[in-house]
Formats: C-alpha cells, sequence, structure tokens
DNA sequence: TTGAAAGCGCTAACAC
DNA sequence: GTGTTAGCGCTTTCAA
C-alpha cells in the first residue's frame, strides 16, 4: 500500500470502471449528460468499492459547501430543539445540511463557535438571539452569506432576523393580567446574564402593568437549571415571603408548571384568586392537571422561515429582512376570565 | 476586483504583513519556530484584515478534520440532547468539534446522514443504538476512524459501544415489581418500530416478571410524541378495559408523568395498591407531587465516554471495546416498600 | 527561522 | 457525450 489513507477517490472509480474521473465526477453528482450505459458502469463500480466522496476536495473545488451553521445557546432547554426541528425539516426539502454549535450561553463561547464554523465557509448561519460581541457581529457582517437571528426581533440583526418580540409579548401578558384585575403580580425568572429574552419578556410585562398602574410586587430569579423543582422552590420562597400577591409569572413554562403543582397542592384558587402564567408552550406539558396560561413563542416557525430565508426561497415583505411572528396568548385555566365574559 | 469571492486568503495576510504564506500559516497554527517580531506582524495582520482561515483547503491539503460526526433519531426526545450535552462537555477539551444530525428514527434517513457526514472525512462517528442498514454499518466499518455506537449495549457494535443495557435495565425494573408483590402489570409503551431501546426494556422487564410467575395483563402502545397527555389518555383506557391492573410500566418518563397526574387526581392508592414506574429519570421532573420510579439511563456519561474514546483518551478494561453503564433504578415514591422493610 | 515547490481530491471550463 | 487541463487555499516536504 502506498495510498496516503485509506479512503477511495475518483480515480478508483474511474480505474475500477473504465471510465474518466470527470465522468465519474459528472455521474455522481447527476450533472451533465451522460450516457445511460457509462452511467451505470459508473454507478455499479462506486456500489461495489464503497465509494464515499470527499467533499471537503469537492467544496474547495467547486467553491460550495452545503452546510448551513446554527448556532444556539443550549440544547437542554427545550425551545433550541424544537427551533432546530423546524431549521432541519425545511433544510431536509433541499440540498443544505445543518451543522449545530451549542455556546451554552456564553458570548466568549459563541464567538469561538462562529469562527470555527465560519471557517468551513458555510451556505448561510443561523443563530440565536441578537446580542453578540462585537467580535462576533463583525465575523457574521463580513461573512458573506445570509445571517439569520432567530426567536427575537427586539434589537437590530446584523442581517435578517425572524421571531416573536418577546417585549411584546411580555406585555400582551401584561395586559391579559391587567384586564383580569389582578393587581399583586411577582415575577419568577431566571438570573442568566445570557438570556436576554426573558429578560425583554419581563420588561415587556413590566410595563403594560405600570401603564394599567399595577405594581410588580416582588421579582425573583434562579440560576441554574429550569425545572418543576425550581419553580416549587421559588413559589415556596416567594409566597412565604409575599402572601399577598395574587399573579405569578413565570418565565418559563417548566418553572411555571412546579409552580402550578404546589399551588393546587396547598389548595389555593389557582385560576381564581390566584393567577399563573407561563410562556412557551411546550406542548410536553399537556396534560398538567390544569392548562397553565402561556405564549407561544413560535420557535419552530422561526426555526423554518430561517431555513427558508437561507435556502432563497422566502420572500422578504419588508425590506429589511425581518420576520415578525406573533406570538399566541394562551389563557389555559390558571387565570380568571376576563370581567364581563361569559360563564358556562 | 477579480477575486472569485469575498473571503481573504493566507496570501492576503501574507502580502499585508510582508511575511511569505508558508511562515503566516505556521503562526496561524502555532506551529514550529516562529520569530517573535515576525509572528506579531503576521498576528496583527489578520486581525487587521478579519481573516479566517479556510478549513476546506486546510483539511483537504493536510488530510486532518477535527469534526466529530454524531447522529441521533431526534432532537426532541430530551434523552438526545442529554447525551449530545456530554459529547460537547469532552470535545470542549479538544480539538475537536461535534457536528450533529437527527435522522427522526427513519433508517433510510439515517444511511444518509451518515453518508453525507463521512464525506466530510470525520475524525469520529457517534451514532445513536446498535440498529442499522446493512449499508449504513458498511460504512461505518470502512470509514477507517473511531465509531462509537451510544445508548445501548444489546448487541453487536461495528466497533465501540457504550451505555447501558436496556434488556437489563427492563430486567431490574421487573425484580423490584416483583419483589413488591405487584401481580398485574400492565405495559404503557410506544409504538415506534424505530425505538428499539424502548423494545429492550420491555423485552427485559417481561423475561424478570416471567421468570416470577407475573403476567402483563395488558399493553398499549401509542404513536407520536410522549408527553403528558399521552400518559393520561393510555392511563385512562387502560384503567377502564383492565381495572383490576396493580403496576403500570411506562418506557418513558413523560408518560408515566402524565400517568401519575391522572391516578392522584383519581384519588387512586399511587405507591400502595397501585404501582407506578417510569423510565430515565428526568431531572426536568423533580418536583412532580411524587417523585415517580424510574431508572437513571446515563446518558450524559454515555456521552462523555463516547466522546473520549473519540479523542483517544478512554482506556478500555475489555478488549471488546464495550463499555457497558449501569443504570440506577430509583424506587421514588409511586411503588410500595418492600415486604420486611422497616417504615418510618 | 524562513521560503519554494508540489500536491491533497475534486470540479470549472473548455476542447474534442 | 466524454476527456483534458488547470487550479481551489492550504499544508507537507525539503531546501536554504
Amino acid at each position: 500500500m502506498t495510498r496516503r489513507n485509506q479512503h477511495l477517490t475518483l480515480r478508483d472509480v474511474s480505474e475500477a470502471s473504465g471510465v474518466s474521473e470527470m465522468t465519474v465526477s459528472r455521474v455522481l453528482r447527476n450533472r451533465g449528460d451522460v450516457a445511460a450505459k457509462t452511467r451505470e458502469k459508473v454507478l455499479e463500480a462506486a456500489r461495489m468499492l464503497g465509494y464515499v466522496p470527499n467533499k471537503i476536495a469537492g467544496a474547495l473545488a467547486s467553491n460550495r459547501v452545503n452546510l448551513v451553521a446554527v448556532v444556539v445557546p443550549s440544547l437542554s432547554n427545550l425551545v433550541f430543539p424544537e427551533m432546530l426541528a423546524g431549521v432541519q425539516e425545511v433544510l431536509d426539502g433541499t440540498e443544505l445540511q445543518p451543522v449545530i454549535g451549542a455556546t451554552n450561553y456564553d458570548p466568549a463561547k459563541e464567538e469561538r463557535t462562529l469562527f470555527e464554523m465560519l471557517s468551513w465557509r458555510p451556505s448561510g448561519v443561523i443563530v440565536a438571539g441578537l446580542e453578540h460581541s462585537d467580535a462576533s457581529r463583525a465575523m457574521l457582517a463580513n461573512c458573506g452569506v445570509p445571517v439569520v437571528e432567530v426567536m427575537d426581533v427586539d434589537g437590530d440583526p446584523v442581517d435578517a432576523a425572524v421571531g416573536i418580540s418577546h417585549w411584546r409579548a411580555g406585555y400582551q401578558v401584561g395586559t391579559e393580567i391587567a384586564a383580569r384585575r389582578y393587581e399583586r403580580v411577582a415575577v419568577l425568572g431566571t438570573k442568566m446574564d445570557g438570556d436576554h429574552r426573558a429578560r425583554k419578556r419581563i420588561e415587556g410585562l413590566e410595563r403594560a402593568l405600570s401603564e394599567a398602574g399595577i405594581a410588580v410586587v416582588d421579582q425573583m430569579a434562579y440560576s441554574g437549571w429550569s425545572g418543576f423543582a425550581k419553580g416549587r422552590e421559588m413559589t415556596t420562597e416567594l409566597l412565604a415571603r409575599a402572601p399577598d400577591v395574587d399573579f405569578l409569572f413565570y418565565t418559563n413554562d417548566l418553572t411555571g408548571a412546579g409552580g402550578l403543582l404546589y399551588c393546587l397542592e396547598k389548595g389555593l384558587d389557582v385560576g381564581g384568586a390566584l393567577g399563573l402564567a407561563g410562556f412557551n408552550a411546550f406542548s410536553l406539558l399537556d396534560g398538567l392537571p390544569r392548562r397553565l396560561a402561556t405564549v407561544d413563542s413560535r420557535r419552530r416557525e422561526a426555526g423554518q422561515v430561517a431555513a427558508r430565508i437561507i435556502s432563497g426561497t422566502h420572500v422578504f415583505e419588508t425590506e429589511d429582512r425581518r420576520v415578525e411572528l406573533v406570538p399566541t396568548f394562551l389563557p389555559g385555566d390558571t387565570m380568571r376570565p376576563l370581567p364581563g365574559a361569559e360563564t358556562g
């Protein structure tokens, strides 16, 4: 063996089939006109040998890479896999392939991941959020391919942006709370610096409440991972120190569900005197004892649209390459009815 | 502009710094001896220009690719992101980068994804499960890099395998059920053909039960996505048609949690006359009204070990390149105590 | 310590 | 319809 490595090359297929490398290449890419008989010979040889093309060489020669870089903070938070599912769904109908990287909510890690991915010269970049380091923004601005910032539109996109406005979603929840005459609202959120979307939701909520003359009477943040237990803990603690609150807004459905379970156990009048709301509309949670009020943040669609933008099949309606999706408020069973609404 | 594309090349950096391309390359890779002054000039020029190296050309020239292909059935099922977290955690300490692909539990899609990924000549492959099409197995066997099949060891690995034995995990649950004198067990599982691990758990469970002379009195499978609602539905239906069952085994914690909530609402004697168990030990669910009996399937560790195998830092104890992790049974509060056990 | 030449495996462009 | 030639941007190798 004098071969540099164990991989087969076009040349091997060429020799095995008695067809020139170039024609072999054409067959394997379904390009140009190749005689049916030649094609057969080539495919047969390739199959027999178990030839796997070398995309690296192909990409270098053609200056085309069918990879789309997708950068998310985390895969453990379900919202990101759900967005990715939307991306994959759309890209599956194209030649493009997603390459996924996680940053752990760390801007420096994001910067490194982007650099690494851009050095593979992808055909597009999808990145969660609008907040990035200056260096990251510079890379994105200069990478020469479409860049879509997803799951948020509150800010200044480098190129395109797709998602809901978390600020407005929070604002809407605030108006719904106010309309239902809740008056002493507490916010149970996250301590994570990197979670800009949760922060924006809270800001929107606070604005709506303050416009309605309602106070946020208490606020609590946790660090670490979201789960039922965290929602329980926070709720226990919060109700202990502010027993007169009448509404609990959780920035996340999972902690909200934990809080809901806790409140039900304690026999609190959930959906009546005490209102509860989460955020994200995780379908996983359908089937809780009560449907938690929540907001569908439309992350799957965000992924779909982002993928369409990258693949060039999206038509922008506005000229600023921003696609604002409309979040859906779902009152569930944990907020009292609007005053004046009919009751069955 | 006569440039083919907008990307900067080593040559640009070379010209800007007045240093040969070769030396620029050395500086940018921290290779060989370069005078401190030269190094400075080069780094300065690269930074000023915003040079991003072209890994495609680099990989072709060096025949080295720092990518690890990771192929999983789904990202929506939390077990896979959790395994991926383990992979990422370990690879973060190396030069290697994971590239993730999802197959949607479809062997044909898996085959295509593997082919696609292998054509990028990764340094290693991590793939979930031991069941693959013949073509997939052939590709894996011949790809010339380490291949780790994760999250299962019941079968014949192509190369290395890391994970728990789902059969034995199921068997263990069965012995725990038998030891607690439950006698009429029902299994609530999945219809998905591709979910071999769930199937193996059920088989192990059935074996343990039959050895103990216990019948599986009913079985039910759902299709589609796992969530609380599915657990509720199945439980409702099952208890209607087999009201005398005394144990419900769910192949999945999420459906198990739905069932648990349902049974509690109905006032059933959960943890006493009626036993319940799920599988996977999702920490997200800590904080349910009762801790659901479950089994930790150690998927994060599986990812970690797989990544260590790929990066060459794992030392095998046996010679068959199989690492069997031991699942942990967690009785929670939904199974009655062992007979003869002390009660507080 | 630095540079020049050759070539990685493929495809674009053009010739036949 | 098929083959030939050149070269993608980098790294390996060897020479200075």
